[in-house]
DNA sequence: GACAACTTCTCTACGATGTAGACTTTAGCC
DNA sequence: GGCTAAAGTCTACATCGTAGAGAAGTTGTC
């Protein structure tokens, strides 16, 4: 019954040698299934069928294990540095995260708040890949420095807006999404928010990709314009 | 020494009644001092020289607590749903609001956490109140519900991105900031992060007021003629 | 095999947190 | 005075992160 090289055998998902790797998912595993507040040291060995303090040999402590989980997803992103049309690829881009904020909810929040109470450069490596990949992006593209950090603070500001955006008016529950939005909506007082409860109908179509896209283009090439140096089109 | 109405006597700031504004101001000042982390239930109870069980008389639990300062701190944006002229209101508004959130930085991922984990209608009222005001405004200055709700979205998308992105660039310690920035990129691997380590001087002229208000120039102007509909200019 | 050195995992324990429930104190009114 | 309701307090408990010491498991060398 000894199986020398890693796969564990009957009990269920026991004894394998643990890995940050395998802590990391897990632990995003637990936080996309039940949210941030589920995720506790207790709760995360119970997962892995280990003592909770077996996890402080892959995170330093409770605050650097959300940072992993941050890093790991973010990691899911895929940048592409030699495409010249930077306007393409950030839209790309754009949608992309987009996606990978609806695939990972309860994540976004770390996303949104862990850089706030982190220096720049103390943050972990996998957090500040996207942001120097898009500057190498648009280095490329034929910006200034300078000018590429403009277009990527305009940009990812945007990006980030527009995604809490959305998912405040994302329902969790997807059975309940218009029933509980208007029964939301109709416990406000009508004569505070008379717009607000008129909006129920338009509120519970939103859809978020093509308000995203649309916001995007206005951006983009206000952005284009607006910088006068670097190249419109890469066209012939 | 019994006095009679209100005024404490000497020891300290004792026993003067407690109401619904005091805590959320005492709970306001410390996270403001100390962040969010401080703000516990016993430490508030501490700051206020009661008991922390008192504290259940005015917020329901500590997440109700976290509510009311979000809320006490959006009453402070004032928004004139009767200026015609929306562009520059918007302008204005956005920039009170990042005034806002550079005065109470802590509060900023309350701000923007905790719709996240509302439906839109169990949220305060008080943080809904800049939504439906914007609303007005945008009604009132010519736009359909339907388009009004485009802007609004595309528009506070926008600053709340804007503002995070300011925020984590903006170290807390003003003292420490080109140094602290420095350090930070300082510890960047040099092969990895080759334009973010080079945008070092750059990043620490960061003026957030100038790159807000182009940022909104772009979209205002965007949002005004991709709407064909709406009023350009209230002029002539 | 035996031993040693090292890594990984577990146990126990402590202080801090949110908050339920029963109690005491206070304020206002007759 | 006494009565009632509100405001504030006390005690207690489950749960949290994590320090520190030790046990178990792994690996390398003979």
């Amino acid at each position: 019954m000894t199986s020398p090289n890693g796969t564990t055998n009957s009990s269920g998902p026991r004894k394998a040698r643990l890995s940050r790797e395998v802590v990391l998912s897990a632990a995003l595993e637990l936080v996309d299934a039940e949210g941030l507040e589920a995720l506790t040291m207790r709760r995360l060995g119970q997962e892995l069928g280990r003592d909770p303090m077996s996890l402080y040999r892959y995170a330093a402590n409770r605050a650097a294990l959300l940072d992993g989980v941050t890093e790991r997803v973010l990691n899911e992103l895929a940048i592409f540095v030699d495409d010249r049309d930077w306007q393409a690829q950030l839209r790309r881009i754009g949608h992309d995260l987009r996606l990978l904020a609806l695939r990972h909810p309860n994540v976004v929040p770390l996303l949104v708040t862990r850089p706030l109470s982190t220096p720049l450069g103390l943050r972990p490596l996998g957090t500040l890949r996207p942001l120097e990949q898009i500057l190498a992006l648009l280095i490329a593209a034929g910006f200034s420095p300078a000018d590429a950090l403009h277009v990527y603070r305009a940009y990812y500001g945007f990006l980030y807006g527009h995604i809490l955006n959305e998912l405040q008016e994302y329902i969790v529950d997807p059975d309940e999404n218009e029933a509980v939005l208007r029964l939301g909506l109709h416990r406000l007082p009508a004569k505070e928010f008379p717009h607000l409860r008129a909006l129920g109908p338009v509120l519970a179509e939103y859809d978020g990709d093509v308000e995203l896209d649309q916001g995007l283009s206005i951006l983009l090439s206000g952005l284009a314009t607006q910088l006068s140096g670097p190249p419109q089109q890469p066209l012939g």
